[in-house]
DNA sequence: GCAAGGTC
């Protein structure tokens, strides 16, 4: 009289053996797995956690050889269902021979349901007892109780819906990803695989849609009036209500009109108390967008950390979709770990209170609650239990996030002036913060006061100047991660756990890449979404998910038969695939092309110069043995010159080697090296070959300023060893330019930081033009707040 | 060597 009972994992195993037993439950160990045994009701119970899926769906033997079978045969052909973790099958087997009674009490959604039945369909291979199912959205006591006291049927057209995609996702995902490689090597040499899938496509899709954005973006100019007034001795800005002008005339005329205005008044003054809300509980994906936003972490480096954080008990399980806490919920068990170190203050402030009470959302997964801490750590803590680089500030964003969602709201002062000149109406807003609230922990969301002058309404204040200011609308921005797991989750693409993952393999197909915290396509990726949009656009847009979808669900709700969804899921497999077949040429030369011209460039940049042993060309042969320069002739020519083992390289395509005509190779960020002759810096020709940037005259002598970088800063200097020096921006890539500053005959810097935009200006602190235009830069951010 | 979904 024994009860089997199967989890979806282990540590739901551990939990529910403890509800079910009253605590007394017995670990031992099935061939690797742990098993829970206890007495309830006085029969013998053991409880298996599984680990998620433990089958797994392949194409037989003899269809694995990618040249011997036709791609469309793949959809002909009916892929079978093997035990992927052995252990796991063999322990289900041990434990079921004997059971009288198998219970599923896998997670309760559709994979959850299909979990079970894998543990089903292998139990039933020895034992034909009766198999039931517990249901349950928590794993707390009264749910868990309540769950095994009334057992009810395993859903059998649940568990189907499942395997119905994982079938489809295969054939689809594996007939095409063949399809399309062999396809394009018959053409050119591809790396790697040019993979396709119903998740990760359209994941590529929406990089690709915004990308055809930015391409296609055709900017218009338009004139803005800008006001700069001064009211009680302090400058401020107006915008005019026109917004942005179209017409250049209309612009003109409203500018032409209001030029020679000296005064203006407050026609009306509105002051409002806005409140900004803490935010909600975190989810995964909101956990995952905001790791991306404010911290710079990748999302699937984000899971894996906050993974390492679960599992060494400082926060909360990471997979959830919920953004609210059960009544239950003991803040106040957590924030006591919090009353020393870094969130003291706000720990103690909750603390004092009789009630805390977060600001909840509107979802429930009925899985986890929201990732939360729930130890205390130090850094130093922290860092020794994760190894991972940034784990400390993810926690941080947690620990924050947690004590910010239980916090008050912040209030801020709105104060807006109407102003009127000549019958032209401004607009002048500023706030004031009142009280910080939830954002005094949260240092990743800094609003700015914008201060005005305290004015009444009647008011007459003076017209420092009007302008009437050309600008151009700016094309769409790149993608972010945070706002592809936007869009992802909006459309249904993937799961909490598996949005990361997709992007991940449309990084590694090298389809797109991150560059900052935005995302670019390559070139690759960019090609293969043109010939699919061109040939079977549903693949790209997010509807061969949603399509799929609702075939599973009708399955799932039991008005379909999983035969027939199976039948018509395929037969719209099949058509999108004839449609790629049809425009097979095309999609091949477009993308062998793209490939062979990324081949050829990267080439390129290892071409050096002209081998003066036999005329051909040299190039960098770099290994994983070693690298070094080597004749494009070889084996007939063995001409090879050294190269530096560490750092990475560049052929510097404006440069010649004084001595021998050879190429010189930037090596890192730190020096030059020539080829064939070896450092630059150890050679006589050194300050010839690189004369100090000179970037204007020293302001204290007659001397010139020039660019001085050193290993770990850099600066500018004067020619003459006068003494004078000048900072320069300590971050992104620096170069002086051609453009002479008219006020200073200074040369305007150039400066490129990662995902900003370059910026190019005089950079002399004595000059007056420059001040004068940093004032302005700075009034301008202002005023576009 | 293909997908996506669980979990470790």
């Amino acid at each position: 009289m024994t009860t089997v009972v199967f989890t979806e994992k282990n540590k739901a195993a551990a939990q529910i053996s403890n509800i079910l037993a009253g605590g007394s439950a017995r670990r031992t160990i099935v061939d690797g797995v742990p098993v829970y045994e206890f007495q309830r009701n006085g029969v013998p119970w053991k409880v298996m956690g599984l680990a998620g899926h433990i089958m797994g769906y392949d194409y037989p033997e003899e269809f694995s050889n990618w040249r011997d079978v036709d791609p469309a045969m793949l959809l002909d052909t009916e892929p079978i269902k093997k035990v992927t973790k052995t252990q796991f099958g063999s322990a289900i087997l041990k434990l079921s021979k004997d059971a009288d009674l198998l219970v599923l009490a896998c997670d309760f959604d559709r994979e959850g349901e299909n979990i079970g039945f894998e543990a089903k369909s292998i139990a039933e291979k020895v034992s034909g007892s009766t198999v039931k199912r517990a249901r349950f959205s928590s794993l707390s006591k009264s749910e868990i109780d309540k769950a095994f006291t009334d057992l009810v049927e395993p859903d059998e057209n649940m568990a189907m819906s499942a395997e119905a995609r994982q079938i489809l996702d295969l054939k689809m995902g594996a007939a095409f990803t063949r399809f399309v490689t062999l396809s394009v090597r018959e053409r050119a040499r591809t790396k790697g695989v040019l993979s396709i899938g119903p998740c990760q496509t359209p994941t590529c899709g929406f990089v690709y849609e915004r990308e055809l954005a930015i391409r296609k973006f055709d900017p218009k100019d338009f004139w803005k009036i800008e006001g700069i007034f001064n009211g009680k001795g302090t400058d401020f800005t107006g915008a005019h209500r026109g917004g942005h002008i179209y017409e250049k005339e209309k612009a003109d005329a409203i500018f032409s009109k209001l030029k020679n205005c000296r005064t203006a008044v407050v026609s009306k003054k509105t002051v409002k108390e806005m409140k900004t809300n803490p935010p909600f509980p975190l989810n995964t994906n909101e956990f995952l967008k905001r790791s991306s936003k404010y911290l710079g972490v990748s999302p699937e480096q984000a899971l894996e950390i906050a993974e390492q954080l679960y599992l060494s008990g400082f926060t909360s399980y990471p997979r959830t979709e919920t953004n609210k806490y059960a009544d239950d919920m003991d803040f106040k068990k957590i924030l006591k770990g919090f009353t020393r170190g870094d969130y003291q203050d706000f720990a103690m402030l909750l603390l004092s209170q009789d009630k805390i009470t977060p600001r909840n959302g509107k979802k429930d997964g009925h899985d986890h609650p929201p990732i939360h801490p729930i130890k205390a750590g130090s850094r130093a803590e922290v860092e020794k239990a994760v190894k991972m680089p940034r784990a400390w500030d993810v926690y941080d964003l947690i620990v924050r996030h947690f004590i910010a969602n239980l916090l008050p709201e912040a209030i801020f002062e709105k104060t807006r002036f109407e102003i009127t000149a000549e019958g032209e109406l401004f607009d002048s807003t500023g706030s004031v913060q009142k009280s910080a609230g939830w954002l005094a922990v949260y240092p990743f969301e800094k609003p700015q006061d914008k201060l005005l002058p305290l004015l009444e309404e009647k008011d007459v204040i003076d017209v420092k100047k009007i302008n009437n200011i050309k600008s151009q609308t700016t094309p769409p921005k790149r993608l972010t991660e945070a706002e592809l797991l936007t869009l992802m989750d909006k459309h249904g693409i993937g799961t909490k756990a598996t949005a990361p993952s997709h992007i991940e393999t449309n990084k590694k197909r090298g389809y797109f890449e991150t560059k900052g915290k935005t995302i670019a396509i390559m070139d690759t990726g960019f090609t293969l979404m043109d010939a699919l949009n061109s040939s079977v656009p549903i693949l790209v847009k997010p509807d061969i998910r949603s399509r799929i979808e609702s075939l599973i669900q009708e399955v799932e709700d039991g008005t379909k038969k999983f035969p027939l969804a199976l039948e018509e899921g395929t037969t719209l497999i099949k058509e999108m695939y004839s449609h790629l077949l049809k425009n097979r040429e095309l999609m091949v030369s477009q993308i062998a092309g793209t490939i062979t011209d990324e081949a050829v460039a990267a080439d390129k940049k290892n071409h050096v110069g002209t081998c003066p042993e036999c005329g051909r060309m040299l190039r960098m042969v770099i290994t994983d043995k070693g690298r070094f320069v080597g004749c494009t002739g070889y084996p007939q020519c063995k001409n090879t010159y050294p190269l530096p083992k560490a750092g990475a390289l560049a052929v510097q395509r404006s440069r010649k080697c004084k001595k021998d005509g050879i190429a010189v190779i930037k090596v890192g960020n730190k020096y030059f090296w020539s080829v064939g002759i070896g450092p630059c810096f150890s050679c006589e020709k050194e300050k010839e070959c690189f004369p100090p940037e000179v970037i204007g005259p020293c302001p204290s002598c007659d001397g010139q300023m020039f660019l001085i970088a050193t290993k770990d800063s850099r600066f500018l200097g004067c020619t003459k060893r006068c003494g004078h020096t000048q900072s320069v921006p300590k971050k992104g890539r620096l170069t002086v330019t051609d453009k002479v500053c008219e006020g200073c005959g200074w040369h305007f810097i150039r400066v490129k930081e990662q995902g900003k935009d370059a910026k190019e200006y005089c950079a002399n602190r004595k000059c007056e033009a420059a001040a004068a235009a940093r004032k302005d830069a700075i009034r301008k951010a202002r005023t576009r707040e």
